[in-house]
DNA sequence: CCGTTTAACGAAAACGGTTTCGTGTTAATA
DNA sequence: TATTAACACGAAACCGTTTTCGTTAAACGG
């Protein structure tokens, strides 16, 4: 199979008997060259199917466009439709996205970002590792915005490092979630939940906290299972159910939603009869359970394309390099048959 | 706050009064250079943390370390798990993985394709949009080999382009599925399918069609429907339900599964009793769903390594690039609460 | 003491573009 | 007719590496 090598400046530059240097300008229609040249130049260019070197322009132009992104897990809905509003972004501003994951660890994080950032692309935008937040170590981050490469983050955050972020209020997300509870007459109120070292988990229990003050409702410890990771415990869980009885329970994500769902049904109780449930993410899984899970919508499509858009905007300098912002996106909540009363 | 600029091998040579080549040679241990010079440059190098740069190594080695991937859409379960396994083999390998999604349409698929062929990556590992394999137009595939550049297709492939490739038998899939169902004492099974256009589809479908042959039960139109796209027309599923009346149904997805078993009950019938349901796919849903949906597990995690590994192969040239086979992964049933008897 | 080897390093080309700054030719101007 | 401006193009530097091929000076052998 003869192969068809892809043909340069140079290439076509002998061919024409012209220099690499008209040739370059002729494809940019530049008026240094004749109406002739151009025209001989272009047909040639198009005949052979001649195409620019990536590579060659991001040495010398020193960007890329290309933007890294670094998330925990890709098998994760939320996640994925981030990088899908990214994709949706970048892609319309000829930009490609570079995925790396790391699988919830700081080493990989680091790994990752490091080979990245020697010139592979224009600028980051991440989610931090489970690993990072409980190390609680940001180094890596710290220098790659030292070195003026732009990174926005979002989701899990911190505020150890200045830069764009872009969040939903989880705070918010929980506290209307409660508040609906408490509204339809619900008195004991569980919470299923994370350790606090994940960021969005620590502002998710606050908001249920706050819901509780305002409905003068006491916070009670019993009423409330903090899990070490998000790995599903079903022991615990069920343990849960039983000893602290909640008649309602919000859970930190969707599957601990269903899987309590699912053990409620076990214990002979009903859905949303006896416990009525509310779930963070708002996945498939909600959508598609039996009883269809109510849940917190995170908007992860228009995260993904605000986060995209600053650190576009970044990149290209029409933003001051500076300053930063952090945008908060609400939380919606999608009623469904887990809580019908 | 001041930019810790990135610092190259010129900066070094200047620095330590020497040349570039020197610098080049000492950081890669050359035995060209004394000991001496190379402890003090190493040393150098150390202290201000030099890291090549990445695009121009790749300009000159001509080689990039990144491997395309463009998929039809990421918010779907089995492509995730084929980007994890991808990302699993090539990070081990050192390779970086650009996503690009198109969107099921073939002029996204192209323009990807075109967009990262000019320098961009070593190879491509891709599965095609629905819209191409609708077009059945494999122009752009083409090209890309015929430049040299490798390619390994996955799940969704075509016999039009000579190179690796990598599926499951699907039509063995449909096969076990359908045959277990017959071997429970199922009488009338439906099958939900797409049209033929998506090659695993109609490999499905033919599974399904071989299954009963070999019960000697007749084919019957009215037991198969075939939608025109993996949109839910829920519609259509309650009235082929309705009408067909089978007693057992393969879905060549999990959402047309899980739909289907929502309807079934809606109708006032149970899963498994009335009607059993086995899913293809085996995502979350499957695992999650109440009942739990029997399904075909496609292993996408082990599809994603193997098609890495194809294709890095063929990259570093350890295997002849004349060559091409076809890896064909054994799915797998795995049984659930859908089909229990 | 002279020719040859060897060690240690540098110059320069190359990868494929972009861009600045000439330069030679022609045509317009004084 | 001499001067100059406009036009059309080329040479060369540059982006940051790698790598080949000198080159120099010291060490060596005879």
């Amino acid at each position: 199979m003869a192969l068809k090598q892809k043909i340069t400046l140079k290439h076509i530059a002998k061919e024409l008997n012209v220099s690499i240097s008209t040739v370059s300008k002729a494809l940019k229609n530049s008026e240094e060259i004749s109406r002739d040249t151009k025209e001989k130049i272009q047909a040639f260019a198009r005949l052979y199917n001649y195409k620019p070197n990536n590579i060659a322009i991001s040495l010398k132009n020193k960007r890329t466009k290309n933007i890294g992104v670094v998330i925990p897990d890709i098998v994760h809905h939320f996640f994925t439709t981030v990088i899908r509003g990214i994709e949706q972004y970048a892609n319309q501003k000829e930009y490609n996205v570079i995925v790396c994951l790391s699988d919830e660890s700081f080493d990989k994080e680091v790994i990752n970002m490091e080979m990245l950032a020697n010139g592979s692309i224009d600028g980051f935008i991440m989610s931090l590792s489970s690993g990072t937040q409980r190390k609680n170590d940001y180094e890596h981050l710290q220098q790659v915005v030292e070195q003026g490469i732009p990174l926005v983050l979002f989701d899990r955050v911190t505020d150890q490092i200045a830069c764009d972020k872009v969040v939903i209020d989880d705070q918010m997300g929980a506290y209307k979630a409660v508040k609906k509870l408490l509204s339809n007459g619900r008195k004991r109120v569980g919470l299923i939940t994370t350790e606090d070292y994940l960021s969005v988990s620590h502002k998710r229990n606050l908001g249920y906290e706050k819901a509780l003050a305002e409905f003068g409702v006491e916070y009670q410890d019993e009423l409330v299972l903090k899990l070490p990771s998000m790995e599903v415990d079903e022991q615990r869980i069920a343990d849960f159910l039983k000893n602290a009885r909640p008649d309602a329970v919000l859970s930190v994500n969707e599957i601990f939603g269903i899987t309590a769902m699912r053990l409620v049904r076990e214990q002979g109780q009903k859905v949303p009869a006896d416990i009525s449930v509310i779930g963070f993410t708002d996945g498939l899984l909600s959508q598609y359970a039996n009883p269809s899970l109510s849940a917190i919508r995170q908007h992860g499509e228009e995260m993904g394309r605000e986060a995209a858009k600053m650190l576009i905007e970044k990149v290209e300098g029409l933003t001051d390099s500076e300053s930063f912002v952090t945008k908060i996106l609400e939380p919606t909540l999608i009623e469904r048959d887990s809580t019908i009363n």
